[in-house]
DNA sequence: ATAATTTACGCAATCGATTGTGTATCTTTT
DNA sequence: AAAAGATACACAATCGATTGCGTAAATTAT
C-alpha cells in the first residue's frame, strides 16, 4: 500500500550534503554566498531526488502568489476568449499564473469572485464588468491594498485604474457612416444599457453619424435591450413591423445583430438589399 | 506617505480580545470546542478589523492550493472556451481556482506548462494534448504524486486517466454517412495527425461509412494536414485541381472546412450543389 | 608572521494558520 | 459533598522556505 510518500524539502538535501537549510536555500537560488562547488553538489542532488520547491512555504514567507486574476462575463465569446489568451500569455512570460472566473454577467456573482479572487492573494485584477454591475465597492479592498485593478473593455468610468478600451464613438460612426455611404435612410439601432460606457459611446457615435449627414433622429428606432439574442430577434421583428420601417440596423453588439439577420431572413426580407445589418 | 499597511492577522484579533489566537483560528472555523459568544465576538471583530485569512499560510499548514489547472492549445477556440467556461463554473462550485495555461499546441510549451503548473501545486490537472505530443513523461510527476489527470478531448490513449471524449467515430460516420445521403459519391476527406485519436477515429468513421455505402476508398482524396486554414485553403485547391474531383469534403475540423468553403467560393465553385462541405 | 579581508556557511527568527495535547473551571452524577 | 465528566481555552510544535546577523576558515595584505 503506498501511502503518502513524503515530498523531498531543502532540509532533507541538507541532511543528505551535511550543510545547513540555509545553504540548500542559497544554491537553489544561485545566492553569491555559495561557493560554486556546494552550489553545483545541491542542484545536482536536488534534481536526482525529485525535489520541487514549496511554493507555498515561499510565498508565505515573500509575501506572493504570483498570480493574478481575471473576471470576465463569460469566457466562451470570441472576444473574450481571445482576450484572455492574450493576457496568458503575457503573464505566462512574467512568471504569473492567470485564474480566470466569468461574472455571467451578474452583478451578485461578480462581487463573489471579486472577493474570492481577494482571498485567493491575487496580485493584481483584470476585470470586464458584468452588464448590470453600478456599485464598485466590493473593489475597495484592493485599492486598500494597492492591488492594481485594470478594467477591459466594458469598464468603471468612475474608478481611477488603468483601463483598456477601444475607441467606440469613432467606431460605431464609422459602422453608421458605412451604412448611410451604402444609401441607407433609416437606421435603427440596438443599444444596450447607458450606464456601460461602450454601450453610451457606440449610441452617441451612431446619433453623431446621423447629425453628420442630416438624418433624422427617430426614437422609435432606438431599441435599448440586453442585446441578448432572443431581444435581437423580438425587436428586430418589431422594427419589420413598423408601418415605416427601417432599411438598415446597426446593432451595439454581435450576439443581437446576428439573431436580426436570422430573424429577417424568416421573414423573407432580402439581406442586405431590403435591410443592412451592421453589429458591433 | 502610505507604507504596507500590515494585514490583519489572527494574532492580531486573538490580542485585542485577549485570547489565544488558537481560539481565532478556531472561532473562525466554527470548532465545536470554541464557546458561542467567543466564536460570535471574534468573528464580528475579525471582520470589522477587516481581516483577511491567509490562505497562503493555511494552505502552507494544510498542504493544499485548492487550484487546478488546465492546459489547452488554445483558449480562444470556440470548443475550448465553452469547455473552460464549464470548467471553472464546476471548479468555482467546489471552492478550486482554475489556472490556465496553453500550449500554442507545441510540445516543448506543452512540457513548460505542465511543469509550472506542477511547481504550482495545482490539485488537478485538465489537458487537451498538443497536437504534436507524442511523449507523456511530462506527466509522470503528477502520477507519482497521485495529482489527477483529466485528458479532453485530444487524449492520451496510453495513459491510466481519467479521460472525457466523445465519440468521434459515430459521429464522423454520421457527417459521411449524411453527404452520402444527399447523393455525394466521391466524398474527400480533411485527415488530421493519425495518433492523435480524435483524428484517428474521425478518419476511421469516414472509412467505415464510405465502406457501409459501397463506396470506394480513394487515397487521393485523404489528405492528412494540420488542419489549419492555410492547409485547408491549398487542400481544397489541390482537389478541385483533380481530373476527378470530389463532390463533397468530410473536413476533421471546422478551421480546415470553412478554408475550404471560401477557396470553393472563390474559384467560383457552387456550394454546396456542386460541392458540399462537412466540417466536425 | 600577524593583521585585515574575504569567502562560505550556520543559527535562529519569521511568515500566519493549524492542531495534538494539556488543564483550569463548571456542571452533573450519585 | 466527593468523584466523574464536560466545557472552553491555551501551549507549543509544525508546515517549508527565507533572511539578517554572526563566525570559523581561507586568502591576501603589510
Amino acid at each position: 500500500m503506498k501511502k503518502k510518500k513524503k515530498e523531498v524539502t531543502i532540509y532533507d538535501i541538507a541532511e543528505a550534503l551535511n550543510v545547513s537549510a540555509t545553504t540548500v536555500s542559497r544554491a537553489l537560488n544561485d545566492h553569491f554566498s555559495i561557493g560554486k562547488k556546494t552550489t553545483q553538489a545541491v542542484k545536482k542532488l536536488a534534481r536526482e531526488m525529485g525535489y520541487r520547491p514549496n511554493i507555498i512555504a515561499s510565498g508565505l514567507r515573500k509575501n506572493e502568489t504570483n498570480a493574478i486574476g481575471v473576471i470576465v462575463s463569460w469566457i466562451n465569446r470570441p472576444f473574450i476568449s481571445s482576450l484572455i489568451s492574450g493576457i496568458e500569455a503575457v503573464a505566462d512570460q512574467a512568471g504569473y499564473n492567470v485564474i480566470i472566473s466569468q461574472s455571467n454577467d451578474s452583478f451578485e456573482k461578480e462581487v463573489t469572485k471579486v472577493q474570492t479572487l481577494y482571498a485567493s492573494r491575487v496580485e493584481g485584477l483584470i476585470v470586464s464588468l458584468a452588464m448590470d454591475t453600478k456599485s464598485y465597492d466590493h473593489f475597495y479592498p484592493y485599492q486598500q491594498n494597492n492591488i492594481p485593478i485594470v478594467f477591459v473593455d466594458r469598464v468603471s468610468l468612475e474608478m481611477e485604474t488603468d483601463k483598456v478600451i477601444i475607441n467606440n464613438f469613432d467606431a460605431a460612426f464609422t459602422a453608421t457612416e458605412h451604412l448611410i455611404d451604402m444609401g441607407c435612410k433609416r437606421i435603427a439601432h440596438f443599444a444596450g444599457a447607458q450606464h456601460r460606457n461602450i454601450y453610451k459611446e457606440r449610441q452617441d457615435g451612431y446619433l453623431h453619424a446621423l447629425r453628420k449627414y442630416n438624418l433624422p433622429v427617430d426614437e422609435q428606432l432606438i431599441l435599448h435591450s440586453n442585446l441578448s439574442m432572443e431581444e435581437g430577434w423580438k425587436s428586430t421583428k418589431h422594427l419589420l413591423g413598423l408601418s415605416n420601417p427601417p432599411d438598415a440596423i446597426f446593432s451595439a453588439n454581435d450576439s443581437a445583430a446576428v439573431s436580426a439577420i436570422q430573424c429577417a431572413k424568416e421573414l423573407g426580407i432580402r439581406i442586405p438589399e431590403a435591410l443592412a445589418v451592421v453589429g458591433f
